[in-house]
DNA sequence: GCTATTGTGAACCTTTCGGTCCAGAATGCA
DNA sequence: TGCATTCTGGACCGAAAGGTTCACAATAGC
């Protein structure tokens, strides 16, 4: 054998994920990328083939994270109330700025839909299993499966709706008001 | 005086306007912008300064014809079917291709949010002057003012989430009835 | 019909993009 | 210690981006 991989492969990735949720895909550059990674070109390439094979790399795993977080939520607390968390924390958001970035999966759903219709389509697709999740936390919650299958569809609009709005930049209040508005309805309508 | 300009500028305007909101700023290039108009480089460079400021001009005018499109059906239906008919309309789409295309403020702000903020805030600006349509709607159609904010609110949070799945080449159903359960207790809830 | 004026097309420029290549450095093994 | 292996930094590349320049062409006024 000889000289071993010398860089951190998953530090290198979690900081070019950031990157790429912030300011998706056409504009970051590889530049931005190796600097931000602290890596050469080289390196890059043999570690990570392409640029875009990397962006889906990176969006597959935020896909997964996202969607462990979620499920590690509903076996903590009651279904309603880990959804409702799951929402306001799009927000308020774990570590400060990211709140401002929005869903990976939407920023990457509105900007390659017309452009890279393959990203798009993976993307939504884990759209889809998110709604799932969103589904079963209804039923949890004692809905019937029709209108499970119903308010699920509903929510995930307005979690497209939350992630956008997200990266408006409005006042705080601007955003929670209508998140407590809307899960006040949903509860309403599960009982 | 002489030569006059030789093209069409509201035509060209509008195709490349299509173009801007199909594939959003940073896909759409010079050359596609320049073929879709039918016009060489320096005329472009004459008549509108540069990419940038031309998307402006092509955003700014999305925007006041959308807030005219709605203020329009304000006054030609009851105004809980204006607002309705305006959120279905966004996926059935007068004409065919553009239900695809979501809203061109949205695909903005998601696109340019953290690359270019001037652009973003100025298209976030426009949703803000929609969003009182919105409430003005809510208005007249008897909710009481603070209700009327609230559920504006709510909507706005919910057109960004139309315009996003509407690019997602769902199964149409899958679209509409959301807006329909989310009409359902948006009337109730003014009633 | 001549001339001053001004819009136009095409060639050109600079920068930056994503991607390749290669000499050399650092390791494990004999 | 020497050799084979393989990862790395940086120079390099062609393509394509946005933007500039300029000679020419078409008009209006005289």
């Amino acid at each position: 054998m000889a000289r071993p991989i010398e860089f951190d492969r998953p530090q290198a990735v979690n900081r070019a994920l950031s990157l790429f949720w912030r300011q998706g895909y056409q504009a970051t550059t590889l530049a931005e990328l190796l600097q931000t990674m602290g890596i050469g070109r080289s390196s890059f390439y043999a570690a990570f083939t392409d640029k875009r094979t990397f962006f889906i790399e990176c969006l597959d795993l935020w896909a997964a994270r996202t969607l462990d977080l979620l499920q590690r939520a509903r076996t903590e607390r009651p279904p309603m109330d880990a959804l409702q968390d799951f929402f306001e924390r799009s927000f308020v958001g774990a570590r400060g700025a990211k709140a401002h970035w929005g869903c990976m999966l939407v920023n990457t759903v509105l900007e390659m839909a017309g452009v890279d219709d393959e990203l798009a389509a993976r993307a939504s697709h884990h759209m889809g299993e998110m709604q799932r999740v969103f589904q079963a936390c209804l039923l949890d919650a004692g809905a019937t499966p029709a209108r499970a299958e119903e308010l699920a569809a509903m929510l995930m609009l307005f979690n497209e709706g939350i992630r956008v709005s997200s990266r408006r930049r409005l006042p705080e209040a601007q955003h929670l008001q209508p998140i407590a508005t809307t899960f006040r309805l949903v509860r309403r309508a599960i009982a």
